[in-house]
This record gives C-alpha cells, structure tokens and sequence, in this order.
DNA sequence: ATAATCTAGTTAGGTGCCTAACTATTAATT
DNA sequence: AATTAATAGTTAGGCACCTAACTAGATTAT
C-alpha cells in the first residue's frame, strides 16, 4: 500500500505545502517517488516468481539453501540473513515441505535446532529457473548504465543511513 | 523479506556468477541493493506510523481523506489511488470504523457506493501527526541534497520502466 | 549438581495483502 | 420493458509477515 497515488495532482501537495510549513516538497517528492518504485518492483518480483508458484520469501529461502556450505542451513540461520522472525521461516517451511522442495532433519549436535535441506525437486527448480531468474534481473536494471548503478547504489545507502531518523526516539 | 542478506558475502555472488553466465553482476548488485533499502525503509515506517497506532495502509488512507475534496471519498476510489483491491479497503476501513477514525456513509445517488468520511477523532490524528511526519521525512531524505534528490527520482524511473521485462511474457 | 538463563523451534492470534465468488444496484442492449 | 453487463462493496479462504507465549534442550552460575 503506497500513497503516492494520493500525490497524482502535484497541486495537491503543494496546497498542503502551504499548511504545513515542516513539509519540504524534494524530500516529499523523492520519498513518494521511492515508494511507488518499490510497488511496481514487487508486484512485479511477485509475478516472476509465481511462474515457478514461489513467494519472494519461497525464493530466497531456497536461493540461500543453494548457496549454502552443504547446501544445509538452520531456520534460525534463514531468520537472521532474510532478517525476518522464525516464527515466518517456521510457516516458509511447512509450505517448502509440503511441496517437497526441502526438507527438515535432525542436527547431529544439537536436538533443538534442525538442518534444512533441498530436495532433489527443490534443487532442480531452483537452479533451472536462476537462468531465467539473471536474465530478467540484467532485464529489468537495462536503462541504468553502469555509471548509473553506481550511482543508484550510492543514493540508496544514502536514504537507509536516513531511515534511523524515521524510526528513532 | 528480501534476499541481500543472503549474500552478505561477495564471494557468494561471484562464486554464482562462475556457474550462471546470465548473472550479470552489475545488475544483481543494484537489486539486491535496493531490496535492501526497501526493507529498511518499510521497517523504519512501520515503526514511525506505530506510534500513532496507524500501519502504512491506514495511514495512506486517512492521508487520501483528509486531502479530499470535501474529505471524503468512496471505497473504490481508496483502492485505485492506493493501488489495492477493493477487498483490501474494506479490511482496512473495518479496523478504522473500529477505531472511530473514520465512518461509512450511503451515498446520496448511488446505492451501491458508499462514502467515507473523517471522524473529529480520525481529522485530529492526522493533522496531529503531520508536522511529525513531515520532519521525519526530511531527516530521513536529509543525506541527499537536491541535485541528489533529482537524480534519485531520475534513477527510480528507470527502474520502474524495467519492472515490466521482470513480469512479463 | 541443581537452579537459572539462554537458545531453537513451534503455536496462537492478529494485520494487510491477495483472488474468487457472492449480493445489490445501476447501466446498456435489444 | 426485460434481459444482460458492468460496477460497488463484502465475504471466505489463503499467504507472509508480526508479537507473545510456550516447550525442549543447552549453557552458565552458584
């Protein structure tokens, strides 16, 4: 849910501009503008995957498992690189075991934790659909040059050294 | 839940890239870096509108009413600024009905339509909020100067012109 | 060595999103 | 005028996230 719809008269803001002297209308524009990127972004990350009937968060769990030293990996390891709770690995999984593209075992060292590991079902739709999955990422960053994606990347570590202000106190 | 984490190492990618010709690195780095941000950015707003017991969606919403021609709109027209399905805006004005935010009302010429209107409570949250959020987005904007800012939105663009190579066909 | 603390994974319940199907009402067709 | 289409909102059911509370097992402290 993005608001940079309510923003499609520039007038709009503006007017509002005027009542509210805190509102600095580059900052405002290119916050909007940022959020209404990431809106086209995932709807369109969500269509790709649902190709290969995955979520993002399906995704990555199996790109990381195809990464992974011995391709194994601990839910609690999954929790803190896709920087979500384990209770959302717990339900990924139940999902991923139920389509049988990975599977739960027992660690040899320790009874509370468990190895996560990719099916053979789960390793090949992973690595047949990577190709695919570059393609359209190359695909989709075409319009910025190099120069410019060096420059994006700059420009977003910008804005996430900003976040802090969003969040504190 | 988004997968940069997965590759907090670089050798992972360019180990990936040996085995995946498609991978072009450039381009993987630029997306993975603005997933990235796109995280922080949505955890560091979530975190701001929670202070006001308000998510992104309801926030929006309010947002949309209270700049309204005569502060109110209908459900259907929430959901096509906003980007949503209609199912979404009812789920949404069930819990701000709740909250004595906002209030539906019959539609004088069409009794399929409704209107939503602020409630006093729901008008004094947002424009009690405002200055707030609107100082919040100028700190966390504040790492970018203007020239910045305008090259920033330039980059988005070209982004989001690309999304359509991700999801289509 | 036992108690207290920490860690791993799950469960329960809530939110915000989705699609598909439904009802009521309005608009268009013939 | 009567049938058919389209539109507005809701409902039902699913997914991915969350927090808080729980169990089992490992670690630390006394």
């Amino acid at each position: 849910m993005v608001n940079s719809g309510s923003f499609s008269s520039p007038q709009a803001l503006e007017q509002l501009a005027k009542r509210y002297p805190e509102l600095d209308l580059s900052s405002v524009e290119a916050c909007l503008n940022f959020l209404d990127t990431t809106a086209h972004v995932y709807q369109a990350l969500d269509a790709h995957f649902a190709r290969y009937s995955l979520s993002m968060g399906k995704f990555s769990l199996l790109m990381q498992l195809f990464i992974a030293a011995e391709e194994r990996l601990t839910p609690s390891e999954f929790a803190e690189r896709a920087n979500v709770t384990r209770a959302t690995i717990t339900g990924l999984l139940d999902g991923l075991e139920r389509e049988e593209l990975v599977k739960r075992q027992p660690h040899p060292e320790d009874r509370r934790r468990l190895y996560i590991h990719l099916t053979d079902k789960g390793r090949k739709l992973i690595s047949g659909m990577l190709p695919d999955h570059f393609d359209r990422t190359t695909a989709m960053m075409a319009n910025l040059n190099a120069t410019e994606k060096k420059q994006f990347i700059k420009l977003l570590s910008k804005l996430r050294a900003g976040t802090s202000a969003m969040r504190e106190q």
